[in-house]
DNA sequence: CTTACTGCAAACCATTTGCACGATC
DNA sequence: GATCGTGCAAATGGTTTGCAGTAAG
């Protein structure tokens, strides 16, 4: 848990960044100041920041963005693959009886949520530091991608 | 993935109406019909609701209800751990660069979240049915509680 | 020079808060 | 009768959209 663990050194920065523009190209995205400087933030992080955090950060190195690039930036990183969104779908909480043991499939177009049951899934065992260290409420299998009727 | 799979029925329904009551009680909250109205309709549906489907439907009952009151007591009803919210619903969105393969963990509290990396869940297996149906575009495993710092 | 991206402002959606009235215990 | 819950209205937080100006290809 140690919080430098994911830390990358500055050669794997410039690599990635890289990586990242040629994958920009190939999209047909434009190489924009901003847009790397979003991706550079993201990927010297451990902490899985919102929008709003990395705004903060890229502020140091452009003073004059706005939110709302580092929104857009964030999607379309999304849509290409060079980013992924962890929890918060940043849309309505949904909810749940919990009557019965079941995982969860979240489909991304429709944001419809699919239960399946899957036993294995019910019982899988935590490592040991885990369950020492955090007070654990509640565990999950989840899923995310494009459901049959989407696609 | 029959759709009406985990539909209960009335006698089910009538029975977990009075756990629901005695949960309540013993939490020293007052027995408001709409309070009832809501976890009953709650439990009564598959689709994971959001406040606002839920408020449609209890409408139906009080007409005067507001989504206030439904957001409130489902709320309420999360922390008498009569209802769960579904992981990754609600709350602002949170990326990642993907560079490691890791889990998360999330603080119900501080909304902080925490990876960590336990190699065996890197490759669970999904059963063939949910491969074939949906196309699965990312899966975790995900864990919720409360956290060193907030315990 | 064309197209896409940025920054700003306004709009939007879900949720939260403050307050007065009403219902439950 | 005291306290808690409800309904309404306003406020907040996060995200999205429209548009004009600017920069990348």
């Amino acid at each position: 848990m140690n919080k430098e663990r994911n830390k990358i050194n500055s050669i794997e920065l410039d690599e990635k960044t890289r990586q990242f523009t040629s994958q920009c190209r190939e999209a047909g995205l434009k190489i924009t100041p901003q847009r790397v400087a979003i991706y550079r933030e993201l990927i010297q992080t451990d902490e899985h920041p919102s929008a709003e955090m990395l705004y903060e950060k890229v502020k140091n190195i452009f003073p004059s963005i706005s939110l709302d690039t580092v929104n857009r930036t964030l999607l379309t990183l999304n849509e290409i693959g060079a980013a992924f969104t962890v929890v918060g779908s940043g849309d309505a909480k949904r909810f749940d009886g919990g009557l019965h043991e079941h995982q969860h499939f979240r489909c991304l177009k429709c944001k419809r949520i699919v239960d399946f049951h899957h036993k294995p899934f019910d019982d899988i065992k935590l490592p040991a530091n885990i369950r020492k260290k955090f007070k654990i409420l509640r565990k999950t299998v989840y899923l995310e991608g494009i459901c049959d009727l989407c696609i």
